[in-house]
DNA sequence: GCTGCAGTTGCAACGACTCGCATTTGCAAC
DNA sequence: GTTGCAAATGCGAGTCGTTGCAACTGCAGC
């Protein structure tokens, strides 16, 4: 885990006060480099850091999802999945019958956003949505 | 609540066994017009039908979700908000800003829906979604 | 370095939601 | 209307996540 000053940096930025809590927790959001549920945050840090409460970790996911640092999103799962806000702005395709889940370019939604700032002023911010349906492989089975 | 006997077609078609407690909580929702939370239908249903305990409540909106009889939705409050699948099918955009919730036709994510099909050969459900922003006005102010 | 204080944390109590299991019930077949 | 059974309910126990509060700490100013 080499983020550590990195992550450091983003959250002064942010305008947060830097804790060991907070960087170890946000560092270990980027370090599972895709989508971990909060329970299984806590399962990891308890290994190497076993002091951090459970209410910190909620409340960091929180604010950092606040402040865009993280994205939230509800994947069909039952709990929510945080993701690190990396460089590749995506969504995702899941589908309900064999529950695939695939990635999907951010272009696909930028046409909405436009027509929506066009027509009704609103400054959408498309951060990472779930779009639930049927996969081609499944229909075809159908 | 003139729905009932409507209600109890809609689940006897939907395969599921028409009983007192699901057409009450179903009712409930329809009536409700908008948007309900789980513990804010179980308080008012505690005044007409004080026997139906929670996890009926929970498990009843649970398959109805399922079974596409009332979207399930996370408006930001924290709890998932309910809504009878009526004919006008729409989404919300949500200000971060001031709070503000409006509705939006449909016709706004065909588009995407569309194209996801074309290329992706992905059948999008794009049922009941929260896009978060901000909104004309508040972005003037700023 | 100290000091002061707003912001953060841990803890414990709480509310929201789930789950297993024994009992009851809708409903289809006779 | 009786019977049989799968499905649904109620209850209790348990898990997940939130919140209020007292103690602590990062950090800006001196
Ligand atoms: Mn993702
Ligand atoms: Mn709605
Ligand atoms: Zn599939
Ligand atoms: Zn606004």
């Amino acid at each position: 885990m080499a983020c550590e000053n990195e992550t450091a940096v983003v959250l002064r930025e942010a305008g947060q006060k830097v804790t060991p809590q907070r960087v170890h927790i946000l560092c270990e959001v980027r370090h599972a480099g895709v989508h971990i549920t909060a329970s299984r945050l806590i399962d990891e840090l308890r290994v190497s850091h076993p002091f951090i409460d459970a209410s910190t970790v909620y409340r960091t996911l929180a604010s950092a999802a606040d402040l865009g640092l993280v994205y939230e999103t509800d994947m069909g799962s039952g709990e929510s999945e945080f993701e690190w806000v990396g460089k590749d702005r995506h969504h995702h395709l899941i589908c309900r019958s064999c529950g695939d889940v695939e990635s999907l370019d951010n272009s696909y939604l930028d046409g909405m956003a436009t027509l929506l700032y066009e027509e009704a002023g609103f400054q959408a911010d498309l951060g990472h949505f779930a779009i639930f349906g049927v996969c081609k492989g499944c229909q075809t089975k159908a």
